[in-house]
DNA sequence: CTTTCATTTCGTTGTTCAACGAAATATAAG
DNA sequence: CTTATATTTCGTTGAACAACGAAATGAAAG
């Protein structure tokens, strides 16, 4: 079942959180489980799963099940163009941002074996 | 005096709203003072100048004093990177709009002469 | 089948935000 | 100078939102 088109506002209110545009921009160097994200955002999981699913309604993201994990992939080919541009514009955007860099080496040292004992 | 560099999240805030999206795509018509941006989409005056001071401030719009009125432009300079790429992608996706049309029929029929007697 | 564990959903709480009208400001006209 | 008019600022109110922990779900492991 394919999520219903959103308005122009929600699609920008999806992305009106510090926390979901750092999301976004670290799942363009991987796909992450939630347990990865809660680990270096340092929120709680119930509020990562929040974010996720928002930005999965707004398009940007989606899902698939891995065994033991949920594995959440940025959706670079969105039918939608504004998501698509809008996309575009956050990840080519990044290194303006003082924590990308911080949350990208914490992309590629955290270990989801290692943390995921909440 | 410069408005100082925005949080990237506290620029997506600014377009996270219908009106000031809505705004933003009249100004792409021609510049517009606050009385006529009030009967279109039929706010309050404060809360229009509200609006017009969020999107002045992320530096999406910039206004000059005009004897009697205000007129509000669009910044389609800004040495922002994010808000020129951004104001492009919400310029180029009005379309997809319903109230657009609706929206631009009125920027074009507006006479601030005869409304701003508030 | 029961336990374990990653994730989602639910209910609550404090904060942010959009809206308004009233009061303040500023500027042009009389 | 005084009035009129366009806009901004202020204070308030109700709605939306981000955060949390607890409870529910679902799937793999024992």
């Amino acid at each position: 079942m394919k999520d219903a088109k959103m308005d122009n506002a929600q699609i920008f209110k999806a992305l009106a959180d510090r926390s979901r545009l750092r999301i976004l921009r670290m799942l363009n160097i991987r796909p992450l489980c939630v347990c990865e994200i809660r680990e270096i955002l340092g929120l709680a999981t119930s509020t990562v799963s929040q974010h996720l699913a928002l930005l999965r309604h707004a398009g940007f993201i989606y899902d698939i099940k891995d065994n033991k994990w949920v594995d959440y992939h940025l959706n670079r080919q969105s039918n939608d163009t504004m998501v698509h541009s809008l996309l575009q514009v956050i990840l080519s955007n990044a290194l303006d941002d003082d924590i990308y860099k911080k949350d990208a080496a914490e992309v590629r040292t955290v270990d989801r074996n290692a943390l995921c004992r909440l």
